[in-house]
DNA sequence: TATAGCTGTAATTAAAAAGATTACAACAAG
DNA sequence: CTTGTTGTAATCTTTTTAATTACAGCTATA
């Protein structure tokens, strides 16, 4: 079980906005191309960092753009805006469900643990929030 | 998508050992009444854990028992025993499969972000690497 | 040495999660 | 008013994961 793809394919849709919107109208199809999944996803993804407000979507006419500064945009901005993980549920760790409440390990195996794997989360979280955008857009500019 | 339930089996499996193994004979049938899966679950953890070197299991009499000292086992030890993130396969992250090679984005977008999300990743195991069982034991002793 | 209780392991089934796809109403611009 | 696009629900399909079934082989013990 993994971090959602929404997130890798949120960060992707961000940088061909930017790289390319000012000399292509970015739609949900043509990032589509750029990503290569179905243009709907990218539409979910548009809806999510719009919600999050660093991009502007045009209905109707169509179009992206960017709106906030990339350099205060991190990867962990873009991980929080697309829900990449669904922290209702628990965090990036899958725990069994159903402990014995009569063993006392299995009673007691939630409060011993889930602080370690909060922290473990957290951590990982803490270094996406390193990472700018502007940051990929240099790095990516190296490779081009 | 998560990391595998496997992990957190494995370190319900191994405290149910410690605790019990000196009064009871514990054997997948016991130890999965604690976890609550079914015992197949815990004779393959039980399997892992024995390959790196954490347990001895008695095949036939049965039983399991621990031959590490709880001191030297840390969560990423675990973690890693349970292959808890199959890394053939790119670790936590799950990253969008086809990017387009003909767009500029697209074709780099690996050799941008894959660094970051390894190093996210990275993080997460150094924290699990400061955790030992012998510190969870301890805690869970607080709780009995 | 017969047997009872386990482990080791493959094969299969079932369940859950995630993404892909289809479909279409609403909207904006020419 | 037509064309191209977004917003969004609904529905597959695929993938992943764990549960389950089944059984051969081991080991202690009677």
């Amino acid at each position: 079980m993994k971090i959602t793809s929404r997130f890798t394919v949120a960060v992707h849709t961000l940088l061909v906005i930017y790289i390319f919107g000012k000399e292509c109208k970015t739609t949900s199809d043509f990032i589509a191309a750029s990503v290569q999944v179905n243009p709907v996803v990218i539409r979910r993804t548009l809806l999510s960092l719009k919600a999050a407000g660093m991009i502007d979507v045009k209905a109707g006419s169509g179009g992206a753009s960017i709106i906030k500064d990339l350099k205060d945009i991190t990867l962990y901005d873009v991980y929080k805006a697309v829900d990449a993980v669904e922290n209702s549920n628990g965090g990036i760790f899958h725990f069994h469900e159903n402990p014995n409440p009569h063993c006392p390990v299995g009673r007691n195996i939630h409060s011993v643990l889930d602080s370690h794997l909060a922290d473990a989360q957290t951590a990982m979280e803490n270094e996406l929030k390193k990472i700018t955008l502007y940051q990929l857009v240099a790095e990516l500019n190296e490779n081009l």
